[in-house]
RNA sequence: UGGGGCGUGGCCAAGUGGUAAGGCGCGGGUCUUUGGAUCCCGUAUUCGAAGGUUCGAAUCCUUCCGCCCCAACCA
């Protein structure tokens, strides 16, 4: 990667308007290298907002042999912890990207940010304003009339010094002073209307601690660290449009000497919305705070960390990044993308199981009370290296208590007085009767196989319905938590609404005494499985081994359309 | 009403003057010893609207309409 010249990719393919720019860049002799950065705020975990950045920013520098640093943005002490440092990681990692030994922080440049800043003050370019923050707000005017200039905009540049000092040393209250960039109260772009470089912030900070009581503002430690970084192409969201100016003012302004390595470019792109998905970190945070879920990696939550716990791999997500596109059009993706992109890469690699989520217990009368068989079955039909395994037979089963109807209707092929049924890999059974108890309800059936029919090269008929089994006396007892989508709403008007009215009080039902087949003991949380019929499941990572935890992965079509309200 | 963006089928998205890719979804069908799997077919006479330029326009020009973002000492 390193040394070799930075190539286009090929031409002819379909490129977004972002390769196209660095195409442009690279041609014209602007850059010649690319340099990208994903600089999360380490305020909360990552979403799966954040994957459509992450594989943006990776893959652009890859595209073209490149780099992609990982910054985090900590500006702002009161909101950030090592926590989310620590966690956006680990979901940085596990997503399958690796910026090698390129991680930084904002916060490793403040003491250059700092003097920067000094020698604005200098330049005549900055100044410390002493109004309040309420009084600040008053002079920038409006979005249709300019802003007024501070009575301290025309300080003397020796006595802003002097104060931007002293804010330093600490001799001052929060909210006493703050740093400004000298631009134009006037300017139609709010942005420009002479904004905060500096405020007083008297709280610790996760890395500098007690060190500084003056923190940098987004707007003017972005562009310093990328170009302290020599990042070339500065990705982020549309609401930034506005500032582009600013970050350009800043990069031209700071008197940097040879510091900069880049002279960086911001380009903006539409951030990704989900619908029925809460991406707001803000109600993120208050459900966790408020125990509506148990924490940032609750399989409902949609976080990186949350999905990896429901069974979602991180190639089916970066494939869902990459199906999305990227443009600067505001866009609602239907998770229903996401949920195919899932379903696609499990149904490649889950392996095949017997699960009864709901047991009904059948007895087949022409079978020996003391016979085990062993019955070969296939671990994934559609990856024929994924091998063969045993699965034990005995004469009392547990079937689904779906795939039996006393009073079937038509078109069902399954079990019901009478009727055959394949039981998969197995023989056919025929259904003699049905016990009930007191109140009438079904507690047992009662069954005949077929003796000549075992699955295979000598079954000699077909019957048209099959299920799956899971025998009695060898079965694994095992919880199954099925999964929908936690939030809902769709509605505009439900916007900044308490995060809990948004909660789907179905999201989460759990399924005790559930029968699995005896393999299952040695499942692992790294497995992906489809229990016939019943959808893919993973193991929950803190699932007790000899009753397996399992989170079902994807809600099933038919949950997932009487949500959303189709079909 | 200031500034900055954006408008291609239900949801995304290619396309940049030569006669509307692709994916998801949806509908139908086929196959099958699970299938919601596979496979096949269908799904925009039209590109926010109206004018104009042109042999020819989603692509160029004009006007209009709609949506999003900006008035944190958040990012």
């Amino acid at each position: 990667m390193s040394g070799s010249q930075p190539l286009a990719p090929e031409s002819g393919r379909a490129q977004d308007f972002i390769r196209e720019i660095v195409v442009d860049d690279l041609n014209a002799g602007r850059h010649h290298r690319v340099h990208t950065r994903f600089p999360p705020e380490p305020n909360g975990y990552l979403h799966i907002g954040h994957a459509k950045a992450i594989v943006l920013n990776f893959g652009i520098a890859e595209e073209f042999g490149g780099v992609c640093n990982l910054r985090f943005d900590d500006t702002n002490p009161t909101k950030e912890d090592v926590e989310y440092v620590e966690s956006i990681q680990e979901d940085v990692r596990w997503l399958g990207f690796d910026w090698a030994e390129q991680m930084f922080y904002a916060s490793d440049y403040f003491e250059q940010m700092y003097a920067y800043a000094e020698q604005l003050v200098i330049d005549g370019k900055a100044y410390v304003d002493s109004l309040t923050a309420d009084e600040i707000r008053e002079y920038r005017g409006t979005l249709t009339e300019p802003g007024r200039n501070s009575p301290y905009r025309e300080r003397p540049a020796e006595e802003s010094l002097d104060l931007f000092r002293r804010m330093r040393r600490a001799e001052f209250p929060d909210g006493a002073h703050v740093l400004r960039a000298r631009i134009d109260m006037a300017s139609p772009n709010i942005n420009m209307r002479d904004p905060t470089l500096y405020r007083i912030r008297h709280a610790a900070h996760h890395r500098t601690g007690e060190a500084w009581c003056i923190y940098p503002t987004y707007d003017y430690a972005h562009p310093i660290s990328d170009a302290i970084e020599g990042i070339t192409h500065s990705l982020c969201t549309l609401e930034f449009e506005d500032h582009r100016p600013l970050y350009d003012w800043v990069v031209e302004n700071v008197r940097h000497d040879t510091a900069f390595k880049s002279r960086p470019r911001q380009i903006e792109f539409a951030r990704l919305n989900l619908n029925y998905t809460v991406m707001s970190k803000r109600k993120l945070l208050a459900l966790v705070e408020r125990k509506l879920v148990n924490g940032w990696d609750d399989p409902r939550m949609p976080t990186l960390a949350g999905f990896r716990r429901r069974g979602f791999t991180p190639e089916a997500i970066r494939d869902f990044c990459a199906r999305i596109g990227i443009a600067k059009k505001e866009n609602v993706i239907d998770v229903a993308l996401l949920e195919h992109t899932v379903r696609e890469d499990l149904n490649r690699r889950a392996r095949r199981a017997f699960a009864v989520l709901r047991p009904l217990r059948v007895v087949i009368e022409n079978y020996p009370d003391d016979r085990t068989e062993s019955i070969e079955a296939v671990n994934n039909p559609e990856d024929p290296s994924s091998g063969k395994r045993q699965v034990p037979f005995s004469r009392v089963l547990y079937i689904e208590r779906d795939d039996f109807m006393e009073v079937p209707p038509k078109k069902f092929f399954r079990l019901s007085p009478g009727a055959e049924v394949r039981l998969r890999y197995a023989y056919i059974l025929k259904c003699e009767g049905a016990v009930k108890d007191a109140s009438g309800a079904i507690v047992e059936l009662r069954a005949t196989i077929d003796q000549e029919s075992l699955s295979g090269a000598t079954a000699s008929r077909r019957v048209k319905g099959t299920i799956h089994w899971v025998s009695a006396a060898h079965a694994l007892d095992a919880e199954v938590r099925l999964y929908d989508r936690l939030f809902a709403s769709e509605d505009p008007s439900d916007e900044g609404r308490d995060p809990l009215t948004d909660l789907n009080p179905n999201s989460l039902e759990i399924v005790q005494g559930a029968k699995v087949e005896p393999a299952l003991r040695e499942a692992t949380a790294a497995q992906r499985f489809q229990f016939e019929r019943q959808g893919y499941f993973s193991v929950d990572p803190d699932s007790r081994p000899g009753t397996p935890v399992f989170n079902r992965t994807v809600t099933l079509k038919d949950t997932w359309a009487k949500i959303a309200g189709r079909g």
